[in-house]
DNA sequence: GCGACCAGACCGACGCGTCGGTCTGGTCTG
DNA sequence: CAGACCAGACCGACGCGTCGGTCTGGTCGC
């Protein structure tokens, strides 16, 4: 059945990475499916290995457990934000065209994988509390990705300076819940973006005009 | 061992409630301390019943399941924040002045009960997607109480018309990661506490004396 | 002596990870 | 080029610990 065979295959994947197996391929998006739809503790590994239709064996094969693939799709997605976050980002000027740019990016993203999306804002916080450092790390990571943003809009002037690190993490947070609450509730996420656009451009200190009435 | 025998007993609880039975409370005790230290599936019930020195027979006397018991605990610890918060916005005057008192209230009731903030933050969520609702549930029912006093504000003129919902599901998904991530830091909360406040307001468009350099 | 209350042995399902085995495709040799 | 040989991808039944929940047998107050 078309098994891949060689480590080092020749063919590019959709993003850079090549393929390394058409198997391990197909668990990691089967992993993806489930774990989105029936979370971390409710996805079983018999559940990933019946919807990559291939065997257990496969499975154990490529990762370690459970918990192994679980952490590697989590890389993988984050990987997967940032690289088009930054994309997004390089071609605006000034910092606060960046971080807009940024924020608009990562509800789109969101908006179009809520599968994705599902996955590292909810289902990364339920590991319990031995994975939370990991969950933590995430957040580190875009709070980071931010905070450099808003402290070179700091320095070109656009907003007055401040605690660019608690904003970085409210951001961060803000973010989260309105995606979260609007996924569940069935909204559609760009209709959030002209009010959190708001909401955190104000808090920043930036002149914004009002959109709503 | 000085058991509490009657379901209707006349001596009154710490906060209102009359304690039902000792035997029960000392299970909701242990409970919450093994939940706020495991997390939700890294404890078992067994757990629980060593920590509360009772027994298995005890805790299925009282509580249908351990999500019984979880989801029970979830309640009670919603009904004191809530009541927290209440007690200290009926003295304030003046919408702003509310929701700036209910702020510092939360801040410091995490701050003086990690353990409690744990479970209603971290360990609601670890909860899976079947009892996601119970925790969007949570996050609503505070959003609705912000979102009625930031109407409140607008009412009276001290913030602009605006998406008062989609800012205080801001605020929550603000306030909680701030929490989270200090707590995690182990920084002091309080420490947090001028940079949000400054952060949340502007984020309303209420005119706020800037308090960091 | 009845019923509320509790102790703890026990049950059974469930799920992770293992392990012996198969199959395919490549390589080496005569 | 046929056939022996091999590497390693892949399979899936099963072992075995774990854990929520049950059940029987008390004990104590009324």
């Amino acid at each position: 059945m078309a098994r891949g065979s060689a480590t080092g295959s020749t063919e590019g994947a959709a993003l850079r990475r090549p393929i390394e197996s058409v198997t391990r391929e197909r668990l990691l998006q089967a992993a993806m499916d489930v774990f989105a739809q029936h979370g971390y503790h409710g996805t079983t590994v018999d559940d990933i290995v019946a919807a990559s239709q291939t065997s257990k064996g496969a499975f154990y094969h490529y990762f370690p457990s459970k918990q192994g693939i679980f952490l590697n799709l989590l890389d993988r997605l984050i990987e997967m934000v940032e690289a088009g976050v930054e994309g997004a980002i390089e071609h605006e000027e000034g910092g606060l065209a960046k971080v807009e740019a940024a924020l608009r990016v990562v509800l789109e993203v969101a908006s179009a994988h809520q599968d994705l999306a599902r996955i590292l804002l909810i289902e990364a916080a339920a590991l319990g509390p031995e994975f939370e450092q990991s969950r933590l790390g995430i957040h580190r990571r875009f709070a980071a990705l931010i905070q450099r943003h808003l402290d070179r809009a700091v320095a070109d002037g656009s907003i007055p300076a401040q605690d660019s690190r608690a904003a970085a993490m409210a951001w961060i947070g803000a973010i989260n819940e309105v995606v979260t609450q609007d996924m569940a509730a069935g909204r559609d996420l760009m209709a959030s973006l002209p009010a959190i656009r708001t909401l955190l451009l104000r808090s920043v200190g930036a002149r914004v005009a009002d959109e709503t009435a």
